[in-house]
DNA sequence: TAGTCATAATGACCATGGTCATAATTGACA
DNA sequence: TGTCAATTATGACCATGGTCATTATGACTA
């Protein structure tokens, strides 16, 4: 038997599927949400009962793409230096956006003050990441890297806000992709651990 | 004798009074661009000679507010430590978002990938921000409170992006306009300069 | 002053995002 | 199986952002 549940499920599916492909096909802006319809097979007003905008679609995209890398990063973490874990969590996030710079441009539009119902997804990974990092930061201060007394939820915030500013350089054509990566969000990162080495 | 670019002037001054004035009374997305122009005294497709879009007007309204707050900012900038004249330059910006946080938000939202031709005004206005505070930690180093082989650019991104996620958390509804100041935007600059002090 | 041309202004027009009254479907219960 | 309230789907419809062919303006020259 088919439940409610299941089709909703589906037709969700459906909708994030299309809705990916015709962004990354002809980009956010030109792509109309009557062909993202069609293309799920559902009725134009049917859309917008899965996400409460346009822009919710990023969201139920994205959504799926990021947490998939969070894992992905998590299960690969390398040993070493915090500095290079860190980095090899965000290079998954970078390569995620990488995929269609276009549309993930109009996605970080979208996330300062992100309330639709599959934002909130997103949010809640961007608080379950943070916990993450902080978790990784007490393993750096167990192994005696970094000094006991710095708070690892702040040092988490602190990495994720200079990661998000390297993610908006490079989306905002200031930089190439490698570029956000390794001279700047290295050395970003870098400057912020600069001192808090552990003793 | 009124010349062209002076007539062209004043009606760039009339829609950007016009836009902030509706913007205010009655938020970025409920004011049509119609009722601005109507408001400013042009036609409807006039506007957009002077606007990309309706977003570009953000950029006309808070160029002119937010370099105004830079000035300002730093006229009265206090002697001390930098960690302190930092916080009283980016309080003097929280000030112009707090006059309206529902277009402050919009505006935000519009600044990753910001490319009309206001939106350089803004751009512009980042960079020599930069510059500046580049410029106060070259004078704490100078004083020997800071580290003399830190990069000024460098720690200035790091502070600005430490300024812009606050901002983001605050418009974001995650913190007041006082907490994202004072625990959220103070203690995150703290743990930026922690270990970076000269000698 | 009249003539000419680049620049600026206009507003009818169009495509699209989003709404909502109506219709269809589902499944709990008898 | 039949009934019926609740949930889900539909697509005609509307308001708005943005375009563009047309018109107006004004800075020049002769």
């Amino acid at each position: 038997m088919v439940t409610r549940e299941a089709r909703k499920e589906d037709k969700r599916a459906r909708l994030r599927d299309a809705a990916w492909a015709l962004f990354r096909e002809k980009g956010f802006e030109p792509t109309t949400t009557k062909e993202i319809a069609a293309r799920a097979g559902v009725a134009s007003g049917t859309l917008f009962l899965y996400a409460r905008d346009k822009a919710d679609l990023l969201f139920l995209v994205f959504h799926e793409r990021l947490s998939a890398a969070v894992d992905e990063g998590l299960r690969t973490l390398p040993d070493g230096p915090l500095l290079e874990q860190l980095l090899h969590l965000f290079a998954g996030f970078f390569r995620v956006y990488a995929e269609a710079p276009e549309v993930a441009r109009a996605f970080v539009k979208e996330l300062p003050g992100a309330d639709g119902p599959n934002a909130q997804l997103t949010n809640r990974l961007t608080m379950s990441l943070l916990t993450h990092v902080s978790g990784l930061v007490q393993r750096a201060q167990a192994r005696g890297e970094l000094a006991a007394d710095v708070p690892p939820m702040l040092l988490a915030q602190n990495a994720f806000a200079l990661y998000f500013f390297a993610l908006t350089a490079w989306l905002g054509r200031m930089t190439t992709l490698e570029g956000a990566l390794d001279p700047l969000l290295r050395s970003s990162l870098a400057l912020q651990l600069r001192g808090l080495s552990g003793k």
